[in-house]
RNA sequence: UGCCGAAUGGUGUAACGGUAGCACUAGCGACUCUGACUCGCUUAGUCUAGGUUCGAAUCCUAGUUCGGCAACCA
């Protein structure tokens, strides 16, 4: 199903290709671990297709785990819409379903063996306290008192933190590593918290929770995972990871960090796009604006079209930029192939064919899709009044124009050929209505006489066209990088002109599109019949203009 | 000033000591009943300085620049 990311070549790949060719691993197993504390974006859909697709290419499984050891952060709400989501782009995780929190218990049992150890002890430092213990980057940190408490008494205040005799922040249980290390995340690390909350998976079972470091490694290790891959901040907590497992002497994962995808225009950061929906200055994580999943859904963006993008990205330890243009080449090309083709004119000028009965209807018929016969035909209806777009017209055209100009003929596509005879304008001197002469000869748009006009236009039948909601979208942001400028709140770089909502004419077949359904306008652009839409009350949402550069 | 990591056209990526290639973008042109699609062409790159080698994007040395790290977040 998935080749996009199983063709590709990339340095993790070839860390797996050694790996299997030394024996060093039979299998490879990976997972994609979200913490369900918001929705995904098209940064995750990267590491989707990562996780996934490297499985895929080497036969191995991908495990979809919840990462939820913060019940504080994490809600239900989150975990449908993110299975929702990594379904929708095309993955199964089959039987392979997980959550940190069916390791609870494994977890504790193994913070015990560290404790047994002599390799973890409960400090009751408050958090303020020990940072001064911690140190900083350049200078090493001290050792806090308590580190050396004997194991019988870290065995007991453990036992005391589980069962709740603590209150929540009043210890927590440190790795005994080196607090002179020159990485900070190998100075003592918290591995576990008092936390009265309950979980939505344990209920209030417990109240103390794992740390990230401690939990991951762990989930890793226990479902067999061989190479785990995360983001380049991670790279850091590395030696930790592999600290607690060699300590734990348990099966030991493989680390590997890459660069996430960043893209130009918009933001990537869950916390930066929830202050967005929080204020209100997108309507929701699924507004069409937003690089979430389900708002590029909403737009109309199709599954294969990310894929596609998640593959030609590449994987690398390079913190790049994609420029977005990447991302609507994909869409689009995508998109051609297979949207059906309408006409609907989203900026509408009156066209009245003086030499055409007045109760005359003709309907014609228009393939579907240019370069697929298969796709079919359907008939549009015309009559003497019709809507074209405003930008179709122009006083003192140059050559390269391809609309209408006084004199000039034009193709009305599919049907006839007509020129323009008259222009009436309104007291500013803008164009309010065109008069317009056609040729009977011409029907179906083609000359008996061959002669040739070198603009085609579409149109709608007045006394047909269906008026519809139509949202227009642009980039969320004015600049390529809106976390960039430091002195700056993204939010002030916000695009004021990414939302558009206009009413345009549609053709009357276009009443039954359902919600998802995704056309071309021709000469326009690609539309999705909204979540909103209905039969009466039609919606679009603009995915992207067509390529082109209309005058 | 500590540690970790990264530098190849405008952007993203490939080349694994042997012709620096691909995609996107931009520009020009052809075709066209969509200014779409398709097709053709063009601009443009190995961070710097040394070294090893017949030969270096690739190996070595020294710099430069950029990113990450000091939650009881993930």
């Amino acid at each position: 199903m998935n080749n996009d990311e199983s063709t590709v070549s990339n340095f993790i790949h070839d860390i797996i290709d050694a790996d299997l060719a030394s024996g060093k691993r039979t299998e490879v197993v990976t997972r994609f671990p979200p913490e369900p504390n918001g929705y995904l974006h098209i940064g995750h859909a990267k590491a989707i297709c990562l996780d996934f697709g490297t499985a895929a290419k080497y036969g191995g499984r991908c495990h979809l785990r919840f990462d939820d050891t913060n019940p504080e952060a994490e809600d239900e709400e989150y975990v449908s819409a993110i299975k929702e989501d990594v379904k929708w782009l095309g993955f199964d995780w089959g039987e392979h379903l997980y959550w940190a929190s069916d390791y609870f218990d494994t977890m504790y049992e193994y913070a015990v063996r560290l404790i047994n150890k002599g390799k973890a002890y409960v400090c009751d430092l408050p958090q303020e306290e020990f940072k001064n213990y911690r140190g900083i980057p350049t200078e090493p940190g001290t050792e806090p008192p308590g580190r050396n408490r004997s194991i019988e008494e870290n065995m007991a205040l453990f036992e005391k933190m589980k069962n709740g005799e603590f209150a929540d922040g009043a210890c927590v249980l440190r790795a005994k590593i080196d607090m002179a290390s020159p990485n900070l995340h190998m100075r003592d690390p918290a591995l576990y918290r008092i936390k009265r909350a309950t979980h939505h998976n344990t209920g209030d079972t417990w109240c103390i929770y794992p740390m990230y470091d401690f939990a991951h490694c762990i989930e890793d290790s226990i479902e067999g995972v061989t190479h785990s891959m995360c983001t380049l901040e991670f790279e850091v907590h590395r030696p930790l990871y592999d600290w607690i497992l060699q300590t734990l002497e348990v099966f030991q994962p493989q680390q590997i960090e890459f660069s996430r995808l960043n893209l130009t225009y918009t933001v990537m950061s869950k916390r930066k796009l929830l202050e967005l929906v929080k204020e209100k200055l997108v309507n929701g994580w699924n507004a069409p604006r937003m690089p979430t999943i389900c708002g590029m859904r909403r737009r109309g963006f199709t599954a294969e079209a990310i894929r596609k993008l998640c593959g030609l990205v590449g994987c690398t330890k390079f913190e790049s930029i994609t420029e977005v243009e990447l991302l609507e080449s994909c869409v689009r090309d995508d998109l051609n192939e297979n949207s059906l083709r309408a006409m609907a004119v989203v900026d509408p000028l009156k066209v009245v064919i003086e030499n055409y009965p007045a109760d005359l209807v003709e309907e014609f018929e228009v393939p579907n899709h240019p370069q697929k016969e298969e796709a079919g035909k359907r008939t549009i209806p015309f009559s003497r009044e019709l809507w074209i777009e405003h930008d179709d017209y122009m006083d003192e055209a140059p050559n390269k124009f391809k609309g209408f100009t006084i004199g000039r003929e034009v193709r009305l596509r599919g049907a006839y050929l007509a020129t323009c005879t008259e222009v009436i304008k309104d007291a500013t001197g803008n164009p309010i209505e065109l008069r317009c002469t056609y040729d009977p000869d011409t029907k179906g748009g083609s000359a008996p006489d061959g002669r040739k006009v070198k603009s085609t236009i579409h149109w709608v039948s007045a006394k047909h066209a269906v008026d519809a909601e139509v949202r227009l979208y642009e980039r969320l942001f004015t600049v390529e990088n809106p976390l960039g400028d430091k002195e700056k709140d993204f939010k002030e770089f916000l695009n004021p002109e990414s939302l558009e909502v206009i009413t345009a004419k549609l053709e009357p077949a276009l009443t039954k599109a359902q919600p998802g359904d995704r056309f071309q306008f021709e000469r326009v652009g690609y539309f999705c019949a909204d979540l909103d839409t209905t039969a009466e009350a039609p919606v679009f949402n603009r995915t992207f203009t067509l390529r082109s550069a209309r005058m």
